[in-house]
DNA sequence: CCGCCGATAGTCAAACTTGCCTAATACGCT
DNA sequence: AGCGTATTAGGCAAGTTTGACTATCGGCGG
């Protein structure tokens, strides 16, 4: 968990702070924690010792809000865990990619279309983040890591986009999907028609 | 879920016929479905009219397996689903880029080094995959579109590595990792000789 | 002055995942 | 023939994640 990563950054936290500092990087998109997960994972980071509660100071009727603060044994558990993910190479799972799997679902001019417009919105990401890399806000006022992060979106997304609009050319190429010698059928008729078919696995 | 869509195409299958086409795939580790999780999702489509059961035979005394099908219903669901994943653009969150973000808790050498290493590692994954297209096996006997994911993923390594030696060259010139004006200490006093200090938020 | 809206903190039950377990048969090895 | 291991199917309880919800206070437009 990165929680313990924030807590252990801006010690002395409720889960609340965490939770604005999480989504003010956007978190929630890149890493699998939901506003909802931060105060479970705060309670049992509690549990297993590696955060301690400080204090639950009350603000006029407000609910009470718990403060955090890290542990010895949080920080070696901390360090462990990072070392793991910038060691280890973690297989990220892309959801587009599950999809693409199922290419011959789709009809090939929506496959095709598609793709391009992936492309185009991969672009767009990529011209955006541009645009904000050369602002002096994210310069100025933003550790250095958010910009070296934005390069390495902008190369992916570039790159992403040009495998789109490749494969969409081949796809309206009518390049077939399966072998020559394999049997089945290449598209697998979409929308209706379906009619049984011989498929022994 | 993608389970829904290979029910669709391999027709009548029972769930370790599915969990053994989704570990061919290696789909274990780039989709979120582990072997676990293929039995209670089939149950739960079969709840929501999206599969049927077809047949519970039985084989010896071996546990029943039950064969599902697709019904209209989860054909529309599917194809939902898919142009959802085909058309919007779903963030992939990369445990990696969380642990980027911490950049400054990591020493300078050990964090150059990590990157330099997850370079290599990504290199030696894009020729291992270049090794596989090259191969007669993936040409003859998977879909085509086995070989276009492989670009992707090529294409993509080759980007990341180079990213990261860019990132480590910086990384050991001693590139500030805040900027100028920033309050801030670099580093974030990794191991021990952590002695309070002052760290107003 | 009053009502509406957003920010503040956090809770909760439901859904989803996961790793590990069972139990019998087939198969290869000595 | 005896034995150990892999394969075949699938169950299950425990852990995690999530989206939706509560309830209050400060400020702002009308």
């Amino acid at each position: 968990m990165m929680i313990l990563g924030l807590v252990k950054w801006m010690q002395p936290v409720h889960g609340y702070d965490v939770r604005r500092e999480l989504l003010s990087w956007g978190a929630d998109k890149w890493a699998n924690v939901q506003p909802g997960s931060i105060y479970h994972a705060l309670r049992k980071l509690g549990e297993e010792g590696l955060l301690r509660e400080v204090a639950t100071e009350q603000v006029g009727v407000r609910p009470a809000r718990t403060t955090y603060e890290i542990t010895p044994k949080g920080v070696d558990e901390f360090e462990t865990l990072l070392r793991d993910l910038w060691w280890g190479n973690h297989q990220t799972n892309d959801p587009f990619m599950a999809a693409f799997a199922f290419l011959p679902a789709l009809p090939r001019p929506e496959a095709a279309a598609a793709l391009r417009s992936r492309g185009q919105v991969l672009r767009a990401g990529v011209e955006s983040m541009r645009a904000s890399m050369a602002s002096a806000w994210i310069r100025d006022s933003k550790p250095v890591g958010v910009s070296w992060t934005y390069e390495l979106w902008i190369a992916r997304g570039e790159v992403e986009a040009d495998w789109c609009e490749r494969v969409a050319d081949r796809i309206e190429a009518g390049v077939p999907y399966l072998p020559e010698g394999l049997a089945g059928r290449d598209d697998w008729n979409v929308g209706e028609g379906a009619r049984e078919q011989n498929n022994q696995s």
